[in-house]
DNA sequence: TAGAATCATCGTATATTTACGATATACAAT
DNA sequence: ATTGTATATCGTAAATATACGATGATTCTA
């Protein structure tokens, strides 16, 4: 392909397509659980959670970032990562905004 | 890498991630709003109302069919693309249930 | 100050996605 | 039968995603 044609569509959709995106792979879905069951939580404790190696992890955890899911804190030589609680909520309300607009019922 | 993990997580994630994938590109966003608003489209239109060529937006139907949010009716030489509200509502349900049980509100 | 621990980033291999034109298929109409 | 219309699929190129080990950066501890 000469280039994305993403960027020719509405910013809306633009950000909708990557809330999305972030929630695209089942290591995401499940980093989100372990962060809201534990409120706060290491990187490590989420590496021995997971069938993945620490890079690849991180690879995830960058992801989810990106797009403002979670936070992360450094705290000495770890990183606290959490639930942005606000995002989640913003995620939630314009999804389902999508959702009820191309539902017929 | 070897081969995919995704399979390492629970048949949950795995089937919400598989929707928030073929929710991930803006053009399939855009897709099930014009299908909502026609009810039902034949794929000339929608290709004539995308900045994409024939051969793409058939692809973005197929994925979008693949995870069973639309449906597809052969009506003589032409392909009538309707959404199927009750995988809609569902797709909603389990997204909305995820981001509750993610969301400390 | 030297190591140990924690995490991000780099390099890399492979897989998947995105995009298009060309071609194949299926049907309708002439 | 032939032609035209509509769509899917094939082939292909480029971009992006996934995964890992190795390395680098930072910080705590001995």
């Amino acid at each position: 392909m000469a280039f994305s044609k993403k960027e020719e569509f509405t910013q809306e959709e633009i950000r909708l397509a990557d809330i999305a995106k972030a929630l695209s792979h089942p290591a995401r879905i499940s980093i989100l659980k372990i962060l809201a069951q534990m409120n706060v939580c290491v990187c490590g404790e989420i590496v021995d959670l997971l069938p993945l190696s620490q890079s690849t992890v991180s690879q995830h955890l960058k992801e989810l970032k990106r797009v403002g899911l979670i936070t992360g804190e450094i705290e000495g030589p770890k990183v606290c990562y959490c639930i942005d609680n606000k995002m989640i909520r913003e995620a939630q309300k314009n999804l389902d905004k999508l959702f009820s607009q191309v539902c017929n019922c």
